[in-house]
Parts: structure tokens; sequence; C-alpha cells
DNA sequence: CCAGCATGAGACATCATTGTCTCATCTGGG
DNA sequence: CCCAGATGAGACAATGATGTCTCATGCTGG
């Protein structure tokens, strides 16, 4: 037996497999196993040696979607400069992964009885963090409380995945269109 | 034969039927057919004979909730008064809808080649044309465009309807929530 | 060259959901 | 009272996805 615990040769890359589910089930939430095997170019047999049943595969993609959420936030630097430059920063570096978040939100509700994985608490509050520190800055409004403007980050960033993947919007207004009305709301600013 | 088409006795209220697994599928979108008949007292076989397969059961649903939307679009009378004004009544008058709309907008990726429902286009159009309206009074800014204010609106309503449905967050702030932020956003007015 | 190992292809059983059917039961109107 | 119609309960097959297995193939490392 080789000493190395599995490096030998034509291997299968687990990463690749892993995003290319990625790409697919963003597209069509429903796709089979079958057709995540195909997509990725491997047979289903090899893609149930890597990832055992559809669940196993689906909590891979949960964890790669908390790592590059949280790569995301690490990249935009939430602490420095103002908050709003700050959520600016967030939703450009979050865009990538918008589609791959709606993903898991919607399967979510499926994992009802069984835990939560405990990173999506960390990475709301590294998020609510953000919006209040921007509150206790003076910037932000302190009527709406972060855990709301949170949520509706998250929503917005849902729709303006959708406004990008039905081809009503163009990837590069994502981040304005969002941060936009996040931050400034739909109501024309006098004082602007 | 009775000379009326069916009304004879005990028979089932389709509408009730219709409005029960709205409120069971918007908690747990993948119920099935067995529990939706559960839910609403009656035996699958008979759910059958009233909505022959669950395609006819969704599409069902989906024209109730268009027919709220629009009866909500009716009651909150988008062209009285200020878009402002308007679009809180609106919020106000959709909430009620909001988990179904979740749902069904879910449920849409699944018709994928099919036809969308011409109704939903004409909600947009409505809502829409609301936007459009703040824009021409000089109430709203012109730099988002009416259609993302639209998916704006569909994406806080759902935001406001998973915080209310996961507790997070009172009924009675949903209107006040979206409104707050659709319009006003998160930045500080210094004009107020 | 040869042995080992990962893969591809496919067969197979299993499971859940669904669609369809039959039959017994109950209710209310004529 | 009696019958038509609607319902409930359950059996049944069909379907689709899944998990598991075997076998042949092809490549790599020694």
């Amino acid at each position: 037996m080789s000493h190395l615990g599995y490096a030998c040769l034509m291997a299968v890359d687990p990463d690749h497999v892993l995003r290319t589910a990625a790409a697919l089930l963003t597209r069509k939430s429903t796709a089979t196993m079958d057709e995540v095997a195909k997509a990725a170019g491997i047979s289903r047999a090899t893609l149930h040696r890597h990832f055992a049943g559809r669940d196993v595969l689906v909590r891979a993609l949960e964890s790669l979607g908390i790592a590059e959420c949280e790569a995301a936030l690490d990249a935009a630097r939430l602490e420095e400069g103002t908050a709003s430059e700050a959520v600016r920063r967030l939703v450009g570096a979050i865009e990538p992964v918008a589609g791959l978040l709606a993903f898991l939100y919607s399967e979510n509700q499926l994992f009802e009885g069984e835990e939560l994985n405990a990173g999506w608490t960390l990475i709301d509050d590294r998020i609510s963090a953000l919006f209040r520190r921007g509150q206790l800055g003076g910037e932000f409004r302190i009527d709406l409380t972060p855990a709301w403007l949170t949520e509706a980050l998250y929503g917005l960033m849902a729709s303006g995945a959708w406004m990008v993947h039905s081809g009503k919007g163009a990837p590069k207004d994502f981040q304005h269109m969002i941060v936009e009305l996040l931050l400034g709301g739909a109501l024309r600013r006098e004082e602007s």
C-alpha cells in the first residue's frame, strides 16, 4: 500500500466538483445527483464516492458558502473607514456568492429539525456588528435594528441576484443598486 | 339528476382547501399531497378529486396569490396621495399574502420552460407604475429604476416575512420595517 | 512490465410520492 | 323511505431519485 493517504493518480478534484455543483444548483435547485455528476464531468458512482448522498453534498456546499462568505467579510475589511464604505465593499465582495447563498437559503428550510450550522450565526453577527457600528457612529439611523438591516441586506442581495440571473439587470449594477437602496432609500435627498 | 350543477350536500369547500394548503406550504414548501390533505381535514382521494395533481394545486395557489395581490393593490389605492403613502398602504395590505408570495416565488423556478402566468407581469407593472409616479413627481430619486425598486420591494417583503416567521420580528413591525428601509434607507437624514 | 487504484458504465433493490382504482359509508333531497 | 352523490379508507401500479453493488477499463507508480 502507498504511504500516502490518497494522492495517487487521476483523482477527481472534490473542490472542482463542489463548485460545479454550486453553479448548477444555483440555476436549478432541484437538479438530480445524476445531473450534478454530468455537469461535473464525472459519473454518478464517482460523485457518490466523494459525497455519499445528496444531503452530504448540500452540507458541503453549505460549508463552501460559509467559507466564501467569511472570505468576503474579511476582504471587505468591515472595521475600516465609514460603515457606508464598508457596506459597499461587503456587497461588492459577496456578489459572486450571492447565487449560492440564495440556493442554500432555500435549502435551509429543509433542515428544519436539524441543527443550523453555527457559521451562519457568525456571519450574521459580523454584519450586524457593522450596522451597529454605523449606528453608534451616528452614520446610520437607530430606529431600524441591526438584525433587520442584516436581513434586509440578504433580501436585497437575493433580489439583485435574481435581477442579474433573469437578465433584467447587469452584474456591474449589482453593487450599486443594492448599496444605494439599502443606505439611501428610494426618497430623494434634499440635502444632497 | 339535480338541476344544479354541483351544489348538493357536504361538498368540500375548494377555497378553504386552497387556503389551508397555502398556509401549510408557506411553512413547509415540500409538504406532501397527503400532508396537504390532512391539513385540510380531507382525504387524499378527495383532494385529488378537486386538484388533480400537485401542479394543478400549485397553479391554483398561484391564481389565488395573484388575486390576493391584485386585491391588495386595489385596496392600497396606488393612485391616491403621495407615492410614499401609497407604498406604505401597499406594504400593509400585502403583508398577509407575503408568505404565500414567497412560496410561489420559490416554486416559479420549477416552471422554467413553461409559460409564466401573465398575472405577475400585471402586478409588476402596477407597482412599477407607482414608483415611476413617485419619480415623476419629484418624490423618489431617479437613479434607481422602477423595475429594481419593485424587485427590491419583493426582496424586502420576503425578508420581512422571514423575520416574522422565524419569530425574530413582530408582525406589527412588518409594514414599518419595510417601508422605512425601502423609502428612507439606512442613512440618517440630517434634514428630518 | 505489472500491479494497484480510481473511474465509468450499468444493473439492481429500495424508498417516497404520486396517480388511479375500488368499495363502503354517510348525508340530504325527493 | 330510498337513491344519488360525495366522501374516506385503502389497495395498487407507476414513476423518479437514490443508495449499493459488480465489472471492465485505463492510467499511474514502482
